[in-house]
DNA sequence: CACTATACTGTTATAATATAACGTCCTGGG
DNA sequence: CCCAGGACGTTATATTATAACAGTATAGTG
Protein backbone atom coordinates (compact mmCIF):
# COMPACT_ATOMS: atom_id res chain seq x y z
CA UNK A 1 0.00 0.00 0.00
CA UNK A 2 0.99 3.73 -0.96
CA UNK A 3 1.92 5.49 2.03
CA UNK A 4 -0.88 8.63 2.27
CA UNK A 5 -0.04 12.33 2.76
CA UNK A 6 -1.43 14.84 5.05
CA UNK A 7 -1.64 17.74 2.49
CA UNK A 8 -3.70 19.66 5.28
CA UNK A 9 -3.70 18.21 8.98
CA UNK A 10 -6.72 18.78 11.81
CA UNK A 11 -5.61 22.22 13.18
CA UNK A 12 -8.41 22.59 15.69
CA UNK A 13 -5.63 23.73 18.99
CA UNK A 14 -4.33 27.34 18.76
CA UNK A 15 -1.45 28.10 16.30
CA UNK A 16 -0.66 30.52 13.94
CA UNK A 17 -3.19 31.08 12.23
CA UNK A 18 -2.40 34.55 10.18
CA UNK A 19 0.20 32.47 9.04
CA UNK A 20 -1.55 30.04 7.41
CA UNK A 21 -3.73 32.58 5.82
CA UNK A 22 -0.87 34.35 4.80
CA UNK A 23 1.02 31.32 3.48
CA UNK A 24 -2.22 30.28 1.49
CA UNK A 25 -2.76 33.63 0.14
CA UNK A 26 1.02 33.73 -1.00
CA UNK A 27 0.69 30.08 -2.78
CA UNK A 28 -2.20 31.21 -4.56
CA UNK A 29 -1.02 34.44 -5.62
CA UNK A 30 2.15 32.10 -7.45
CA UNK A 31 -0.18 29.73 -8.58
CA UNK A 32 -2.26 32.16 -10.71
CA UNK A 33 0.51 34.21 -12.00
CA UNK A 34 2.17 30.66 -13.59
CA UNK A 35 -1.32 29.75 -14.94
CA UNK A 36 -1.83 33.39 -16.18
CA UNK A 37 -5.17 33.56 -14.12
CA UNK A 38 -5.75 36.75 -12.51
CA UNK A 39 -5.93 36.77 -8.91
CA UNK A 40 -8.11 39.80 -8.02
CA UNK A 41 -8.60 41.42 -4.95
CA UNK A 42 -11.84 39.99 -4.62
CA UNK A 43 -10.93 36.82 -5.57
CA UNK A 44 -8.09 36.98 -2.81
CA UNK A 45 -10.12 38.16 -0.45
CA UNK A 46 -12.34 35.32 -0.94
CA UNK A 47 -9.85 32.75 -0.46
CA UNK A 48 -8.81 34.76 2.28
CA UNK A 49 -12.32 34.21 4.19
CA UNK A 50 -12.27 30.50 2.84
CA UNK A 51 -9.52 30.37 5.12
CA UNK A 52 -10.45 32.15 8.01
CA UNK A 53 -10.54 28.87 9.79
CA UNK A 54 -10.29 25.15 9.44
CA UNK A 55 -13.56 24.32 8.58
CA UNK A 56 -15.62 24.32 5.77
CA UNK A 57 -17.20 28.25 5.03
CA UNK A 58 -20.65 28.32 3.54
CA UNK A 59 -21.19 30.41 0.37
CA UNK A 60 -23.71 32.71 2.13
CA UNK A 61 -21.40 33.55 5.23
CA UNK A 62 -18.55 34.57 2.77
CA UNK A 63 -21.30 36.49 1.29
CA UNK A 64 -22.23 38.27 4.52
CA UNK A 65 -18.41 38.79 5.60
CA UNK A 66 -18.09 40.94 1.95
CA UNK A 67 -20.67 42.60 3.01
CA UNK A 68 -19.40 43.14 6.04
CA UNK A 69 -16.73 44.76 4.17
CA UNK A 70 -18.70 47.42 2.72
CA UNK A 71 -18.66 45.45 -0.54
CA UNK A 72 -21.84 45.88 -2.79
CA UNK A 73 -22.07 42.13 -2.92
CA UNK A 74 -25.08 39.51 -4.47
CA UNK A 75 -24.97 35.72 -4.33
CA UNK A 76 -23.67 35.44 -8.21
CA UNK A 77 -20.13 37.79 -6.52
CA UNK A 78 -19.49 35.16 -4.36
CA UNK A 79 -20.51 31.99 -6.58
CA UNK A 80 -18.37 33.41 -9.06
CA UNK A 81 -15.39 33.94 -6.76
CA UNK A 82 -15.59 30.40 -5.44
CA UNK A 83 -15.86 28.94 -8.86
CA UNK A 84 -12.70 30.34 -10.24
CA UNK A 85 -10.85 29.34 -7.06
CA UNK A 86 -11.85 25.51 -7.32
CA UNK A 87 -11.10 25.76 -11.14
CA UNK A 88 -7.61 27.04 -10.40
CA UNK A 89 -7.32 24.33 -7.73
CA UNK A 90 -6.99 26.41 -4.75
CA UNK A 91 -10.44 25.56 -2.65
CA UNK A 92 -12.53 22.28 -2.92
CA UNK A 93 -16.27 21.85 -2.47
CA UNK A 94 -17.15 19.39 0.33
CA UNK A 95 -20.29 17.62 -1.55
CA UNK A 96 -21.97 16.80 1.83
CA UNK A 97 -22.06 19.87 3.51
CA UNK A 98 -22.51 22.11 0.67
CA UNK A 99 -19.20 24.16 1.80
CA UNK A 100 -15.46 24.91 1.11
CA UNK A 101 -12.30 24.71 2.22
CA UNK A 102 -9.00 25.74 1.04
CA UNK A 103 -6.95 23.35 -0.82
CA UNK A 104 -4.51 21.54 0.99
CA UNK A 105 -1.87 21.10 -1.70
CA UNK A 106 -2.77 24.00 -4.68
CA UNK A 107 0.10 23.46 -7.54
CA UNK A 108 0.64 19.38 -6.51
CA UNK A 109 -1.97 17.70 -8.53
CA UNK A 110 -4.02 15.45 -6.04
CA UNK A 111 -7.22 13.71 -5.61
CA UNK A 112 -8.35 14.77 -2.20
CA UNK A 113 -10.20 12.29 0.56
CA UNK A 114 -11.34 14.49 3.17
CA UNK A 115 -12.11 13.70 6.78
CA UNK A 116 -15.08 15.67 8.58
CA UNK A 117 -15.55 15.82 12.20
CA UNK A 118 -19.14 16.01 13.19
CA UNK A 119 -18.76 17.67 16.43
CA UNK A 120 -16.18 20.82 15.70
CA UNK A 121 -16.50 20.89 11.98
CA UNK A 122 -12.69 20.59 11.63
CA UNK A 123 -11.45 19.23 8.05
CA UNK A 124 -8.44 17.24 7.23
CA UNK A 125 -7.30 16.47 3.77
CA UNK A 126 -5.49 13.21 2.64
CA UNK A 127 -3.73 12.30 -0.45
CA UNK A 128 -4.07 8.54 -0.57
CA UNK A 129 -3.49 7.95 -4.48
CA UNK A 130 -3.69 3.83 -3.51
CA UNK A 131 -7.43 4.34 -2.27
CA UNK A 132 -8.29 6.62 -5.47
CA UNK A 133 -6.52 4.29 -7.75
CA UNK A 134 -8.14 1.03 -6.42
CA UNK A 135 -11.53 3.21 -7.04
CA UNK A 136 -10.57 4.03 -10.49
CA UNK A 137 -9.77 0.23 -10.88
CA UNK A 138 -12.73 -1.18 -9.65
CA UNK A 139 -14.82 0.99 -11.84
CA UNK A 140 -12.82 0.45 -15.11
CA UNK A 141 -13.70 -3.63 -13.73
CA UNK A 142 -17.35 -2.32 -14.14
CA UNK A 143 -16.37 -0.31 -18.18
CA UNK A 144 -16.66 2.96 -16.49
CA UNK A 145 -13.79 5.43 -16.87
CA UNK A 146 -13.61 7.26 -13.46
CA UNK A 147 -12.68 11.23 -13.86
CA UNK A 148 -13.64 12.78 -10.73
CA UNK A 149 -13.64 11.50 -7.49
CA UNK A 150 -15.68 12.75 -3.87
CA UNK A 151 -14.30 10.70 -0.97
CA UNK A 152 -15.60 13.02 2.31
CA UNK A 153 -15.22 10.86 5.96
CA UNK A 154 -17.72 12.34 8.42
CA UNK A 155 -16.92 10.99 12.61
CA UNK A 156 -15.21 12.82 15.07
CA UNK A 157 -11.58 14.49 15.12
CA UNK A 158 -9.07 13.32 18.00
CA UNK A 159 -9.63 16.08 19.95
CA UNK A 160 -13.74 15.45 20.14
CA UNK A 161 -13.11 11.76 20.77
CA UNK A 162 -11.71 12.57 23.96
CA UNK A 163 -14.40 14.70 24.82
CA UNK A 164 -17.32 12.24 23.51
CA UNK B 1 -7.03 -7.17 -2.08
CA UNK B 2 -10.69 -8.12 -1.21
CA UNK B 3 -12.96 -8.77 -4.16
CA UNK B 4 -15.61 -6.21 -4.56
CA UNK B 5 -19.52 -7.13 -5.21
CA UNK B 6 -21.86 -5.19 -7.57
CA UNK B 7 -24.44 -4.27 -5.55
CA UNK B 8 -26.40 -2.64 -8.45
CA UNK B 9 -24.89 -2.83 -11.76
CA UNK B 10 -25.80 -0.70 -14.62
CA UNK B 11 -29.04 -1.00 -16.03
CA UNK B 12 -29.24 1.44 -19.39
CA UNK B 13 -30.28 -1.34 -21.53
CA UNK B 14 -33.45 -2.64 -21.83
CA UNK B 15 -34.48 -4.97 -19.13
CA UNK B 16 -37.63 -5.99 -17.13
CA UNK B 17 -37.86 -2.65 -15.13
CA UNK B 18 -41.11 -3.57 -13.85
CA UNK B 19 -39.26 -6.64 -12.51
CA UNK B 20 -36.89 -4.85 -10.55
CA UNK B 21 -39.14 -2.24 -9.03
CA UNK B 22 -41.35 -5.17 -7.79
CA UNK B 23 -38.38 -6.82 -6.24
CA UNK B 24 -37.32 -3.80 -4.52
CA UNK B 25 -40.76 -3.48 -2.85
CA UNK B 26 -40.90 -6.54 -1.87
CA UNK B 27 -37.34 -6.52 0.05
CA UNK B 28 -38.77 -3.28 1.11
CA UNK B 29 -41.50 -4.58 2.72
CA UNK B 30 -40.25 -7.51 4.48
CA UNK B 31 -37.21 -5.61 5.86
CA UNK B 32 -39.78 -3.28 7.31
CA UNK B 33 -41.72 -5.66 8.99
CA UNK B 34 -38.15 -7.68 10.31
CA UNK B 35 -37.26 -4.18 11.85
CA UNK B 36 -40.73 -2.75 12.73
CA UNK B 37 -40.92 -0.06 10.75
CA UNK B 38 -44.28 1.08 9.05
CA UNK B 39 -44.02 0.40 5.11
CA UNK B 40 -46.94 3.31 4.55
CA UNK B 41 -48.93 3.41 1.17
CA UNK B 42 -47.13 7.18 1.23
CA UNK B 43 -43.45 5.49 1.53
CA UNK B 44 -44.46 2.87 -0.79
CA UNK B 45 -44.89 4.91 -3.48
CA UNK B 46 -41.29 6.89 -3.25
CA UNK B 47 -39.92 4.17 -2.72
CA UNK B 48 -41.63 3.00 -6.29
CA UNK B 49 -40.75 6.62 -7.72
CA UNK B 50 -36.86 6.61 -6.34
CA UNK B 51 -36.57 2.86 -8.38
CA UNK B 52 -38.58 4.09 -11.69
CA UNK B 53 -35.36 4.58 -13.41
CA UNK B 54 -31.97 3.52 -12.64
CA UNK B 55 -31.00 7.33 -12.17
CA UNK B 56 -31.02 9.35 -9.49
CA UNK B 57 -34.30 11.03 -8.51
CA UNK B 58 -34.39 14.30 -7.23
CA UNK B 59 -36.69 15.14 -4.27
CA UNK B 60 -38.86 17.72 -6.17
CA UNK B 61 -39.43 15.13 -9.41
CA UNK B 62 -41.22 12.82 -6.76
CA UNK B 63 -42.73 15.34 -5.43
CA UNK B 64 -44.34 16.53 -9.04
CA UNK B 65 -45.05 12.97 -9.36
CA UNK B 66 -47.12 12.70 -6.12
CA UNK B 67 -48.81 16.01 -7.30
CA UNK B 68 -49.68 14.02 -10.86
CA UNK B 69 -51.38 11.17 -8.38
CA UNK B 70 -53.40 13.14 -6.98
CA UNK B 71 -52.68 13.21 -3.20
CA UNK B 72 -51.92 16.56 -1.44
CA UNK B 73 -48.17 16.80 -1.43
CA UNK B 74 -46.02 19.33 -0.28
CA UNK B 75 -42.11 19.61 -0.10
CA UNK B 76 -41.85 17.99 3.37
CA UNK B 77 -44.43 15.05 2.33
CA UNK B 78 -41.37 13.98 0.15
CA UNK B 79 -38.50 14.73 2.57
CA UNK B 80 -39.81 12.80 5.72
CA UNK B 81 -40.67 9.78 3.66
CA UNK B 82 -37.14 10.13 1.74
CA UNK B 83 -35.47 10.19 5.37
CA UNK B 84 -38.18 7.11 6.72
CA UNK B 85 -36.15 5.57 3.21
CA UNK B 86 -32.83 6.72 4.32
CA UNK B 87 -32.90 5.64 7.41
CA UNK B 88 -34.30 2.52 6.62
CA UNK B 89 -31.49 1.33 4.45
CA UNK B 90 -34.02 1.45 1.63
CA UNK B 91 -32.91 4.26 -0.33
CA UNK B 92 -29.05 6.38 -0.90
CA UNK B 93 -28.51 9.86 -1.12
CA UNK B 94 -25.80 11.45 -3.73
CA UNK B 95 -24.31 13.84 -2.04
CA UNK B 96 -22.70 15.18 -4.96
CA UNK B 97 -26.04 15.50 -6.96
CA UNK B 98 -28.83 16.17 -4.73
CA UNK B 99 -30.36 12.85 -5.33
CA UNK B 100 -31.93 9.68 -4.12
CA UNK B 101 -31.40 6.67 -5.84
CA UNK B 102 -32.85 2.82 -4.18
CA UNK B 103 -30.28 0.87 -2.70
CA UNK B 104 -29.19 -1.95 -4.13
CA UNK B 105 -28.27 -4.18 -1.10
CA UNK B 106 -31.00 -3.36 1.37
CA UNK B 107 -30.78 -5.71 4.87
CA UNK B 108 -27.06 -6.55 4.10
CA UNK B 109 -25.54 -4.23 5.80
CA UNK B 110 -22.93 -2.39 3.64
CA UNK B 111 -20.96 1.10 2.89
CA UNK B 112 -21.97 1.93 -0.79
CA UNK B 113 -19.73 3.52 -3.38
CA UNK B 114 -21.49 5.02 -6.09
CA UNK B 115 -20.34 5.38 -9.91
CA UNK B 116 -22.46 7.86 -11.56
CA UNK B 117 -22.52 8.62 -15.27
CA UNK B 118 -22.01 11.63 -16.47
CA UNK B 119 -23.87 11.16 -20.35
CA UNK B 120 -26.64 9.49 -19.39
CA UNK B 121 -26.61 9.67 -15.30
CA UNK B 122 -27.06 5.94 -15.15
CA UNK B 123 -25.87 4.79 -11.53
CA UNK B 124 -24.20 1.92 -10.15
CA UNK B 125 -23.85 0.76 -6.06
CA UNK B 126 -21.00 -1.25 -5.82
CA UNK B 127 -19.84 -2.49 -2.05
CA UNK B 128 -15.70 -2.79 -2.04
CA UNK B 129 -14.91 -3.63 1.65
CA UNK B 130 -11.08 -3.20 0.99
CA UNK B 131 -11.52 0.08 -0.05
CA UNK B 132 -13.95 1.36 2.97
CA UNK B 133 -11.36 -0.28 5.27
CA UNK B 134 -8.96 1.75 3.97
CA UNK B 135 -10.09 4.74 4.11
CA UNK B 136 -11.15 3.97 7.90
CA UNK B 137 -7.63 2.74 8.39
CA UNK B 138 -5.91 5.99 6.67
CA UNK B 139 -8.29 8.28 9.33
CA UNK B 140 -7.75 6.33 12.29
CA UNK B 141 -3.74 7.13 11.72
CA UNK B 142 -4.79 10.65 11.66
CA UNK B 143 -6.90 9.87 15.20
CA UNK B 144 -9.90 10.11 13.47
CA UNK B 145 -12.97 8.29 14.71
CA UNK B 146 -14.65 7.51 10.96
CA UNK B 147 -18.63 6.98 11.40
CA UNK B 148 -19.92 7.64 7.49
CA UNK B 149 -18.44 7.70 4.04
CA UNK B 150 -19.19 9.47 1.34
CA UNK B 151 -17.42 8.20 -2.45
CA UNK B 152 -19.37 9.43 -5.58
CA UNK B 153 -17.00 8.80 -8.58
CA UNK B 154 -18.12 10.25 -11.37
CA UNK B 155 -17.53 9.34 -15.34
CA UNK B 156 -18.49 7.70 -17.99
CA UNK B 157 -20.56 4.16 -17.98
CA UNK B 158 -19.28 1.64 -20.50
CA UNK B 159 -22.12 2.76 -23.31
CA UNK B 160 -21.60 5.91 -22.80
CA UNK B 161 -17.78 5.74 -23.75
CA UNK B 162 -18.50 3.87 -26.76
CA UNK B 163 -20.66 6.65 -28.29
CA UNK B 164 -18.22 9.73 -26.34
C1' DC C 1 -1.73 56.81 -26.23
C1' DA C 2 -6.21 55.41 -27.85
C1' DC C 3 -8.84 51.27 -29.16
C1' DT C 4 -10.89 47.21 -28.52
C1' DA C 5 -11.82 42.60 -27.15
C1' DT C 6 -12.37 40.07 -23.20
C1' DA C 7 -12.68 39.05 -18.65
C1' DC C 8 -14.40 40.68 -14.39
C1' DT C 9 -17.93 42.64 -11.46
C1' DG C 10 -22.55 44.71 -10.12
C1' DT C 11 -27.38 44.15 -9.95
C1' DT C 12 -31.97 42.31 -10.13
C1' DA C 13 -34.67 38.59 -10.33
C1' DT C 14 -35.73 33.89 -9.75
C1' DA C 15 -34.89 28.84 -9.51
C1' DA C 16 -33.90 24.78 -6.82
C1' DT C 17 -33.33 22.46 -2.50
C1' DA C 18 -34.74 21.88 2.28
C1' DT C 19 -36.81 22.61 6.96
C1' DA C 20 -39.77 24.73 10.84
C1' DA C 21 -43.92 24.70 13.11
C1' DC C 22 -48.30 23.34 14.10
C1' DG C 23 -52.67 20.92 13.51
C1' DT C 24 -55.19 16.62 12.36
C1' DC C 25 -55.76 11.98 11.78
C1' DC C 26 -54.84 7.26 12.17
C1' DT C 27 -53.29 3.14 14.41
C1' DG C 28 -51.78 -0.10 17.75
C1' DG C 29 -51.52 -1.24 22.72
C1' DG C 30 -53.58 -1.03 27.11
C1' DC D 1 -62.98 2.39 24.35
C1' DC D 2 -59.08 5.51 25.16
C1' DC D 3 -54.99 7.50 24.48
C1' DA D 4 -50.12 8.01 23.21
C1' DG D 5 -47.22 8.34 19.51
C1' DG D 6 -46.34 8.31 14.94
C1' DA D 7 -47.65 9.68 10.32
C1' DC D 8 -49.39 13.03 7.32
C1' DG D 9 -51.31 17.72 5.65
C1' DT D 10 -50.53 22.50 5.31
C1' DT D 11 -48.47 27.03 5.37
C1' DA D 12 -44.68 29.57 5.65
C1' DT D 13 -39.90 30.32 5.28
C1' DA D 14 -34.88 29.27 5.17
C1' DT D 15 -30.96 27.92 2.44
C1' DT D 16 -28.35 27.19 -1.69
C1' DA D 17 -27.56 28.43 -6.47
C1' DT D 18 -28.10 30.39 -11.23
C1' DA D 19 -29.88 33.32 -15.22
C1' DA D 20 -29.57 37.42 -17.62
C1' DC D 21 -27.95 41.71 -18.67
C1' DA D 22 -25.49 46.09 -17.81
C1' DG D 23 -21.38 48.51 -16.57
C1' DT D 24 -16.22 48.51 -15.58
C1' DA D 25 -11.45 47.40 -15.68
C1' DT D 26 -7.52 45.42 -17.98
C1' DA D 27 -4.27 43.51 -21.23
C1' DG D 28 -2.80 43.50 -25.70
C1' DT D 29 -2.62 45.83 -30.23
C1' DG D 30 -1.76 49.35 -33.59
Amino acid sequence: MLKKSVLMPFKTGSHNHDQCIDLALAEAESACRRQGLRFTRLRRRVLELVWSRHIPMKAYDILDELRRDGRGAAPPTVYRALDFLLDAGLVHRIESLNAYVGCGGPGKPHIGQFLICRQCNAVAEIDAPAIAQALTQDAKGLGFRADTQTVEIKGLCSECSVSA
